[in-house]
DNA sequence: ACACGCCTCCTACCTTGGTAGTAGAACATC
DNA sequence: GATGTTCTACTACCAAGGTAGGAGGCGTGT
């Protein structure tokens, strides 16, 4: 239930180093230009500031710091998603799925998937009662 | 596409005025108590502050100012989920509803509003085609 | 007339994210 | 050995959210 509420720019770093495993801050930085032109220190500098915050960690090879993350993508990701839908509309899911199919464009495949994805809950609802 | 994101107090202050479509500093305070009980003035300075943003606007009504919000609901609750896909999963839906339902526990009830939702949104796909 | 309560407005301060410059270590190169 | 590159560490600064105190206006009851 702990608040993994990650800004931004940190997020982008966390997907980094989630896809990679490791990364210097060379890595982070050149992966993040296109979409983000950022100094070199700045990256840096948010990486110290995340390792504080304990969203990273670090260990340092031949006088290079590599990074990784402390936290598991799927666990930030279910703690932001059900932090917004806390937020939004008091937890009701129904809703916020609404508003999600209403902006974004969604193709017919992802609705089949997504059909699909809610027959697998219900069956797991049947089980564990 | 504009950019909606509302920060915790922002959109817990948001929701008092559309529950209730306008509302003074006090009644929002008040509305926010047991959940979040703050200063008066703190209220009304993020009131200010949010006007300043062009989130709400206020009106004078004998002396004292009556705020409503300038956003709908349905605007801000649909950039900010979307604005969420983009950032956490590059806007892969299936995968956003897929941690919703992991981690909020859902009602059978819940699941089949669900499903109805998606046959909707089924349906309209055919008629825009 | 005065005190009390309510309300606004202004000012202030702290935290966090975001952005970057500068100094200095270390290693490679010529 | 001088030069250049690369990387870390430290410092700095701004913006925005969040939190609140104090000054001063205005109406009400006594």
């Amino acid at each position: 239930m702990s608040k993994h509420r990650l800004a931004d720019l940190q997020l982008a770093i966390m997907h980094v180093l989630w896809d990679r495993g490791e990364a210097t801050v060379s890595d982070v930085q050149k992966a993040l230009e296109p979409a983000r032109p950022l100094a070199y220190t700045t990256v840096g500098t948010m990486l110290s500031k995340m390792e504080v915050n304990g969203q990273v960690a670090h260990r340092v090879e031949r006088r290079v710091n590599v990074y990784r993350a402390t936290l598991p993508r799927e666990t930030v990701s279910r703690s932001m998603v059900s932090d917004l839908a806390q937020r939004l509309c008091a937890g009701d899911i129904t809703q916020l799925v609404c508003h999600l199919l209403d902006e974004c464009d969604v193709s017919r495949e992802e609705l089949t998937a997504l059909k699909k994805l809610i027959r697998q809950k219900e069956q797991e609802l049947c089980d564990d009662k």
